[in-house]
DNA sequence: TCAATTATTGGACACTCGTACAATTTTAAA
DNA sequence: TTTAAAATTGTACGAGTGTCCAATAATTGA
């Protein structure tokens, strides 16, 4: 996004959604690949001029609308904790905000199966977190906190993708599971 | 790659090296995203039809890229065994390969600090060691391989985006240990 | 309210992309 | 060596990209 700094009036924000929700709307459609920035101005009814105004690029776009789903699981709420609270809280969340899009999920991975916009997703999400976590986290060994969420969000994104992408049929319970197994440290209790 | 079936003629051969060579040279002065397919073209001397003719686009020479280099590697030849010997014998030869060519490497980064092309190289080897690997691996608890090796694949690539990357100063064994305590596994000696 | 500042829009530009196809060169077989 | 088949190359095309700038519209403060 272009104007972080900016104040966002309404007009601007009415841009904003027109946008997002026409990449939203676009990712049913085709993959993220084939979609073009004119194809987005079309749906979202406004010239190329301003998209460009708005954005760098599509993938801009992409991270825009990330955020907007990141939002949605306040992070920022995330108690003060040890590796493995936070490894369970945000698997949670990012589950649940999954499975509750469940149908716009399945309906966007029709064309978009290659897990690059899980990848982003998570990616995405593993930059938040950073930034809220890394002061936060209470490491077990000694390790950069920073490659300790890092890995974490890794792992996280990995059993998701099994999950979700990959289309393996779990339970959240077996989720969690295959989670804390993956991720290993003795630690951590296997149950809730 | 366009033709995997057909035979590799010294004339295709030469095209191919050219092609991989240009890509190596270009990513020393600018980022992959920079990188045009005239560029390779003008600096290999080649014409841009004849680029189309071996590759799909600028991702698919610089998954032959990958390539060359994973094969130096020798991952066939991987003993069977428990995860941890999987684990630590992948990590030591890609980290003696990107040690080897330190010097090529920093160029590179110069221009490519966001960890697109370390992530392109592991997911790629990944693949490869998926292939190689699934049945081979001795999985410690109940898991899925498939699941297993990715997870081991992306702890390895996290390591080596610390040091390699993000330039942490760190000797091989420091990496060593900071991979066994990520990866987490109880079973794994710390030490070789 | 009106002017001044700021934002949005349309159009043009130079560039890249990937494809298609015909002309040419190379390769391999007879 | 000659010829038929296959691969390579030149050229042109439609479509997309991102930038720039001038004209137009919208906000805001005086």
């Amino acid at each position: 996004m272009k104007q972080q700094t900016k104040k966002i009036t309404r007009g601007a924000q009415r841009t904003l959604s027109a946008f997002s929700n026409a990449m939203s709307q676009a990712l049913t459609q085709q993959s993220f690949e084939a979609v073009t920035v004119n194809n987005l101005c079309q749906q979202a009814n406004y010239p190329r001029s301003t998209f460009y105004n708005y954005f760098e690029d599509k993938y801009d776009l992409l991270n825009y609308c990330f955020s907007l789903i990141v939002a949605e699981i306040h992070l920022n709420e995330l108690a003060i904790g040890d590796e493995g609270q936070i490894l369970l809280t945000c698997f949670d969340r990012l589950y649940d905000l999954i499975d509750q899009h469940k149908a716009y999920v399945a309906k966007v991975l029709v064309h978009n199966q290659d897990g690059f916009l899980l990848a982003g997703f998570t990616n995405y999400a593993q930059q938040v977190g950073q930034k809220l976590l890394v002061d936060k986290i209470a490491v077990v060994q000694e390790l950069p906190a920073e490659l300790v969420v890092a890995h974490c969000f890794a792992t996280i994104s990995m059993v998701l993708n099994w999950v979700f992408v990959k289309q393996n049929q779990l339970t959240k319970q077996d989720a969690r599971l295959y989670l804390v197994r993956l991720y290993g440290k003795p630690g951590l209790a296997e149950t809730k």
